[in-house]
DNA sequence: ATGCATTTGTCCGTATGTATG
DNA sequence: TCATACATACGGACAAATGCA
């Protein structure tokens, strides 16, 4: 079970775009809790193993999700799950 | 007032580099005389507090203004703004 | 001469940002 | 989309140089 937590298999021939697969992978779990509000996430050197995929489509999610306002990126740290507080 | 004093906010996500929004910040308070040849800057380590950033972003900083011969560090010392005298 | 604090110099590891093919 | 490389930035650690008690 907990297969909501699993990596979705990503099929890079598919019709859906890679990146916003994880992308909206990765919102599920903010928007379920499983990841919290002020968390940090695995790096994107880190996501991309656990995916599968490149650093550079992870970066692409990472936007998707910064555009939605679900993440926050700091240079040299990390990537946090966005505080309703911070806009 | 003394505007010019302050220390400006920085945006990590802004466009422009941290540490050359540091040096020009810098370079601006030499260039007003705020800061007088052979006057000694404070240290890296208390510039990356005032500044808000790391060390190594302050050393970075100092690069860029001893390649403009502005400044000149000495090993155990300190920094110091560049004498014209003494190129 | 000895130790101590301060400061710059160097290096390492990790993470994000940018650019190219 | 992938793969690679490099730049920027953070954080920590230690070395080297200086000056002072």
């Amino acid at each position: 079970m907990a297969k909501e937590n699993d990596f979705p298999e990503i099929d890079p021939d598919g019709p859906e775009l890679v990146y916003m697969v994880v992308a909206d992978h990765i919102a599920a779990k903010i928007e379920r809790g499983d990841l919290k509000p002020g968390q940090r996430l695995p790096s994107e050197l880190d996501l991309a193993g656990q995916y599968g995929v490149a650093r550079m489509t992870i970066r692409r999610a990472m936007k998707e999700l910064r555009d939605r306002g679900l993440i926050r990126s700091v240079h040299g740290k990390g990537t946090y799950v966005q505080v309703p507080e911070s806009s």
